[in-house]
DNA sequence: CAAAAGTGATAGTAATACTATTATATTTGC
DNA sequence: GCAAATATAATAGTATTACTATCACTTTTG
């Protein structure tokens, strides 16, 4: 694992400017050669994300996204064994981009109902505003995870993958939430199983939104984020004051 | 559509002898042959079950099916044009067998609390005998529609197969059981979103538990349904007595 | 300035996801 | 009982996919 360089300055200016500060850290047996390394790396990522979404990743190829970037196939097989494993990829630098704005978010917040909510609100809102500081474009990016994401994980090679790290990032996520939930209420039986529903679920609504409007209540009034919120809030003792 | 042949007999001897009677309805235009209809597609359906479970869908593909089944791969795309269709012809499948089973739990139980509780444990539990009276078995099936259902519907496809009927099984199963939390509690506002959510997320928490148990309560101890009732029943306001 | 590393172009392979055609076997309707 | 219809099997063929391998050329770097 690349180190996350965590530049802790005295006068922030706001996330955007941290984050240009900020490499995202991927496992590194994702890939063959760091992306982040080159400018056709660069492109490479950058063009497979608006082209995934545009096609699906079904439909996409090495060989379209070479024509895109007006690059060679083989040439991107250099930086990625697969299209699988490009998908590991933009999946992981999606949940580390998460996870920083989840401790982001967080940190320093002295009570712990507070942090719920805000860490809550990270991992399910509906990215609308590209940060626009790098080549990632974060809107799209957020639709290709709802509509691709569990294709990663749902293959006959998951355990073999999960023991290579391809998973961390996420999982990582989904614990830090879970650790939340229990500090704001420790008698809770099933802190995980309530993050992990929280994670996926949270995409699965946004998915419904858009294409099986009549099986949820999210839609142009309600959001996911109000869902899980009001959810968890009630399946919760939320102490009144649960300061730190 | 099938209409669903319920023979409500007088002296019911269960639901295995029941479901031996009832032909479980799934949308018309997703075949191009019914394979009830012949000892051909009953084998076709019976050992693509067994296949994708064994490779997974990804590897799955209608001359291994052939092979196995002693009959040519030609003679399979005759009854279903791609093997997509034929996954929305096995999910569909599923998820009438499970409205079946939820409609004949709650059917004459005048308690609208155990309604919901009977209809959460149908959606969430573990399949783990087989009906054994038909050519499908339901505990294997349930395998695939845990590690596979998502690929159904993430596709660029939704739309339109979604217009053709392609889930309306699916949706009827969730908005079944978002009815049921309404009438547990209709000042709830999020009923559709929290059966969307038991009922796929039930799903993911079976997988988590066989594949990601880090971030999941579920396992040895704990069920799925056992998570999912403790929640429903921390959400809604369950009026000690909510007859029908 | 030479070696190394990065990129591009081309070719080739086995498998996939079909379609089309023809032959043969089985069922059915009169 | 037999012809017609239907079902199945066998074979061949297509475009595409998901790669691998090789070689040429260009750029970087020690």
């Amino acid at each position: 694992m690349i180190v996350i360089l965590l530049y802790l300055q005295t006068n922030i200016l706001g996330m955007i400017n941290l984050l240009s500060n900020l490499k995202i850290a991927v496992p590194e047996k994702i890939f063959i050669k760091d992306p982040e390394s080159s400018d056709l790396g660069k492109r490479i990522v950058e063009h497979s994300i608006l082209l995934i979404d545009e096609i699906g990743f079904d439909s996409f190829t090495f060989k379209k996204l070479g024509a895109k970037i007006g690059s060679n196939e083989s040439s991107i097989y250099r930086y990625f064994d697969s299209k699988h494993k490009l998908l590991l990829y933009l999946t992981s630098w999606y949940w580390a981009w998460i996870e920083y704005q989840m401790v982001f978010a967080t940190h320093n917040v002295p009570d712990y109902n507070d942090q719920l909510f805000k860490a809550i609100e990270v991992v399910t809102r509906e990215i609308k505003e590209d940060v626009a500081f790098t080549h990632i474009n974060e809107v799209v990016l957020n639709r290709i995870i709802i509509n691709e994401y569990s294709k990663s994980y749902l293959t006959k090679e998951v355990d073999s993958e999960n023991k290579e790290g391809y998973f961390v990032v996420y999982k990582r996520v989904v614990k830090r939430l879970s650790e939340i939930i229990n500090n704001v209420d420790s008698d809770y039986e099933f802190p995980s199983s309530l993050a992990s529903t929280i994670v996926e679920g949270s995409l699965h609504q946004h998915f419904l939104k858009a294409h099986f409007s009549s099986i949820t209540d999210c839609g142009k009034d309600v959001t996911p984020t109000e869902f899980f919120l009001n959810l968890t809030q009630k399946v919760l003792k939320t102490t009144t004051n649960g300061t730190k």
